[in-house]
DNA sequence: CCGTGGTTTGGACTTTGTCCAAAGTCGGAC
DNA sequence: GTCCGACTTTGGACAAAGTCCAAACCACGG
């Protein structure tokens, strides 16, 4: 098995694991779990009440910046948060009950020739998922 | 060449091309652009200084339902509009300006095993652009 | 010319995300 | 053990993007 998030941000140095970055990792934490920052938020607080709504998104991006998080943006109304890095893989949005699903990167990233410099590429499909197919 | 949105428009029946319409539709055309709907708005309300927010986000959301306008999510913060359907492609975001290139379609829609039903894909690169490169 | 249904309007409202100054906390130096 | 400085968190105000709704408007068939 792949080191979970908190795992990996243990081995981090020269960052401080406080309780508010550790809530907000384990909240994270989970196969196939894809959560808005909001979500995040409500979760952490059950955990630890007084966590404020500035440190949770502020501790999403430093994870992004970090590596360790995948920031997802699917609908262009929020961004949602992926924990599952390696492998690295892709997404289907369920047309049906409106799920996020993870999807195996069994694709070559494709190049787009042009003289682009391509860092990443990042597929998002639409259909349906096994569960409504 | 391909028709343009607003040619597109016109061959849908039951449906009024009302002048708000048409100054939505006009304002889109372009090849790569892709507008936020505020950026939308106002290049319509020059052109038409009554026309409101509601009538632009529904028209927007009406072209993107019959399929003649694509939709895009590309920073979780708003939604921008490409009205070139045709021939398909993705699309870069250069890290380094922000701007926003369509990308030639070269690659297959990858298909994701498992019984899922995939509709479409959307891939989003991220990396320099011509200009940038 | 009237009624009907589709369309537009303005404005209030919600959701999502950002910013900032003040307060809190941790770890190393001494 | 105590203190300092740097890092972190907090609450609240703010901003951006999008949604909702009732009333007004308009076009067309009858």
């Amino acid at each position: 098995m792949h080191p979970t998030l908190l795992e990996r941000l243990q081995q981090q140095r020269g960052y401080r694991l406080t309780a508010q970055r550790r809530v907000v990792a384990q909240v994270l934490e989970g196969e196939n779990l894809h959560l808005t920052a909001d979500e995040v938020l409500s979760q952490a607080e059950a955990m630890l009440p007084e966590i404020s709504r500035a440190t949770v998104y502020s501790t999403l991006q430093q994870f992004v910046d970090m590596g360790q998080l995948l920031e997802l943006s699917l609908d262009g109304r929020s961004r949602r948060y992926d924990p599952n890095i390696d492998p690295p893989h892709h997404h289907l949005i369920c047309t049906e009950c409106d799920g996020v699903f993870d999807v195996a990167h069994n694709v070559a990233a494709p190049d787009a020739g042009d003289g682009l410099e391509i860092e990443s590429a990042q597929i998002i499909y639409r259909g349906r998922c096994t569960d409504c197919a």
